[in-house]
DNA sequence: TAGTAGTGGGGTAATTGGGGGT
DNA sequence: CATGTCCCAATTACCCCACTAC
């Protein structure tokens, strides 16, 4: 099966999509990409995205390892 | 401009909505929520977000099956 | 190029969680 | 057994302004 997973299909979500979905502030879902709980993705600009599979995942009650300590 | 288009995006409420809708205190949704009495989403941070669907069926009187043991 | 909405950063007030007792 | 209240610690929400994204 050597299926890759294309990084190139991966969908981001703003933190305000990501906020909605868990019914809290965008600052606090920034306090999480902060405190490394979720994987945070930089623009150049310095915002910050958050992948789409991470965060089902999470709201799954899914605990999700790889986000360690990025930002 | 962060524009969800999930089908799937369920409504989730504050412990302090849920209190205020059954005019009880958030304290004792926490209980029925460890209770399994009703469905409980948990923030990276610990708090609780409760299902607008389901708190809207509580209120009908209606009996919801889904909560089991979760908490 | 300009305009509107969203985001980041810092700081402060309010809410929540947990245990214990009524 | 179920609910309301007190304690403290942690988390979250809202205020400002400057910059980025579209």
């Amino acid at each position: 099966m050597a299926t890759i997973n294309s990084p190139e299909t991966e969908q981001l979500l703003t933190p305000a999509e990501v906020a909605t979905m868990f019914r809290v502030d965008p600052k606090t879902v920034t306090r999480w990409a902060q405190a490394g709980k979720i994987t945070s993705i930089r623009t150049l600009g310095g915002h910050r995205r958050y992948r789409a599979a991470e965060i089902k995942a999470l709201l799954a009650g899914l605990p999700v390892d790889g986000a360690r300590s990025q930002d």
